[in-house]
DNA sequence: ACCCAGGCTGTGCATTGTGTCCAGCGAAAA
DNA sequence: TTTTCGCTGGACACAATGCACAGCCTGGGT
């Protein structure tokens, strides 16, 4: 799947200005309504394009505190600690990973204190040897897609 | 700020279904339209949603590897680096942190051979003076909010 | 050289949603 | 008790959507 500079720039449109929606971005874009609406649902149907659901901040919703564990698990106990991680609602996200440690996860607490409380909730199972934690203190680069988007368009000019 | 359980609800379906507006939402959530409508713009306003831009997919863009690299910085070369990382456009993110390495960057690629070049790249700096990759095999846990935005719900019900 | 398929355009239509008001009402705070 | 606040239900003009269609251009295959 490849995009072209039409997707490329819908795309950073769309994340610059969501509530546009297709009329006016076939404005902005000089392009046809129709054609943006074909771009777009073909931007969805390739998966491109997983959806336009809310982005919320933990930090307003106070979680402001984020922190990186690298965990060390014990041979065959992956799907149980997978499942006990994903019962824990200030885990963000996890991930199975080659390296020092087994897998690596992203948490959210309402301070560090709380934090403490969120550690200990993880890694308080069976299966889990060892857990390093990371806390993240600035955020230069907030999480990011369209540098890409722009690079994945250049590499496929043609349609 | 807190929210609420209408506000958690108002979350999740936005969630689940982001095509479906507001007035499609009120009749889902059975409440009057303008409660929505004020619900969603003290939301916005107050930070807990920051948008509705599109969710894009690096693996549908033809970059189906994701890695995490552990940077560590030379005294005083922080805003250097961050910046060099800032312009390589397959640094999806990047935090500064505590403990073992100073800085985890989210990195993505064309292949694991396409990595070798994308670290290359991230680590070919003045500043950087070691590098610690996990590649990322598995994805238990895509990156999530709804189980903290129902906690969060949980924890303020009064309102 | 030819034809065809696919993408873009510009247009139309009926339906639906939006932004923005407002008055009434109940509950909680002052 | 009185004020304040949020929710309701309704109204309105306007804008956008989903869908369809014919014409046009271009690149690829025959």
């Amino acid at each position: 799947m490849g995009i072209d500079a039409l997707d490329g720039r819908l795309i950073t449109l769309l994340d610059r200005e969501p509530r546009i929606g297709v009329l006016e971005a076939s404005r902005r874009l000089g392009v046809a309504r129709g054609t943006v609406q074909a771009r777009l649902d073909r931007l969805r149907a390739h998966g491109v394009i997983r959806g336009f659901g809310p982005q919320v901040d933990p930090a307003a919703l106070g979680y402001p505190v984020t922190a990186f564990a690298t965990l060390e698990i014990t041979q065959g106990q992956g799907p149980d600690v997978r499942a006990h991680l994903a019962s824990v609602p200030e885990v963000l996200e996890l991930h199975t990973t080659t390296g020092e440690g087994d897998m690596l996860c992203r948490l959210v607490a309402r301070s560090n204190a709380d934090l403490q409380r969120v550690i200990d909730k993880v890694v308080g199972f069976e299966g889990i040897v060892r857990a390093a934690t990371a806390i993240v203190m600035e955020n230069p680069v907030p999480l990011r897609i369209i540098p890409l988007v722009e690079q994945a368009a250049r590499d496929a000019p043609p349609s």
